[in-house]
DNA sequence: AAACAAGGGGGTTTTACATCA
DNA sequence: TCTGATGTAAAACCCCCTTGT
């Protein structure tokens, strides 16, 4: 599973259990865990139980309600059932919470090495910055939403432009073309003749564009797929220009002429 | 009003277990 | 009786949207 696939792997037995030393240990950055080591999964979420239990009703720690249907209904659920039952919060209404900057800068830099965690991980992670696991389940989730928001508002913000100028390129082609059926209109000597229009076409694709005009898309997308037919940016393709003297696709091209 | 932690619904994957040929 | 294939329920996790502070 790509869950697996992501387990960076975490040293534990480390010691490092105070939020100043954690990341400088190299704790997110570190992929100690070198050796196949077979993490069993109940081994953790009972750790991850303990640890929310131990946190759940201690003073001055923050109290939350456990994950939403997680356990619900089971009688042997996992440690996020461990809520505020036990805990007065004030009839029923969940006490909100802000991490502390320290708590937030470290998670912070262990989103930058990956963005998810294993059971492992969270565990370690929430057990160095006094978390429930839950807390920092949670905190990875909504820093993965702001994540995509940001990324989402960023391609928005390109196809905008690269909306703009194709609409410019439109105009342009318009404009070229009255003037070609104007010029067309009023003949004129073959030695006044206007030069041919540059054209790039992509190998690839057969598609043809102008070749003073790169392609929006390949420049705003970079790395897009769909976006790798940017003709001259096209992967492994060679232009061949249309009007240019020395290609000899466009000689073959003139002779069909 | 904006930011953000947390709740909750729905979907997917993994795992343990039971059943059957 | 052993074994591999298959079905199933529960658990865990994720995304998404919403709620409450």
């Amino acid at each position: 599973m790509e869950r697996q696939g992501l387990d960076l792997g975490l040293s534990l037995g480390l010691g490092l259990t105070t939020a100043a030393t954690w990341p400088a240990a190299g704790f997110c950055l570190n992929s100690g865990m070198a050796e196949q080591e077979v993490i069993r999964r109940d081994d953790v979420v009972a750790a991850a139980a303990a640890e929310d239990e131990r946190f759940a009703c201690s003073p001055g720690s923050p109290v939350s309600s456990g994950s939403g249907k997680r356990g619900s209904g089971s009688g042997s659920g996992s440690g996020d059932e461990v809520d505020d039952a036990g805990c007065d919060v004030g009839g029923g209404a969940r006490k909100k919470l802000r991490l502390s900057k320290d708590q937030a800068a470290v998670l912070e830099e262990c989103f930058k090495t990956h963005h998810t965690l294993t059971p492992k991980q969270k565990v370690a992670l929430a057990k160095s910055l006094n978390l429930r696991p839950r807390q920092v389940e949670v905190w990875f989730q909504n820093r993965r939403a702001r994540t995509k928001l940001k990324q989402t508002e960023v391609d928005c913000e390109h196809l905008k432009r690269w909306c703009d100028q194709l609409a410019d390129d439109n105009r342009r082609l318009h404009k070229e073309l009255a003037e070609l059926r104007a010029l067309k209109a009023t003949p004129t000597p073959p030695a006044a003749a206007p030069p041919l229009t540059t054209l790039t076409m992509c190998l690839s694709c057969k598609r043809v564009a102008n070749a003073g005009v790169p392609s929006p898309a390949a420049a705003m997308f970079p790395g897009h797929p769909q976006f790798l037919c940017g003709f001259r940016d096209h992967a492994g393709a060679a232009s061949s220009s249309y009007g240019g003297a020395s290609s000899g696709l466009a000689k073959a091209v003139r002779a069909a002429r």
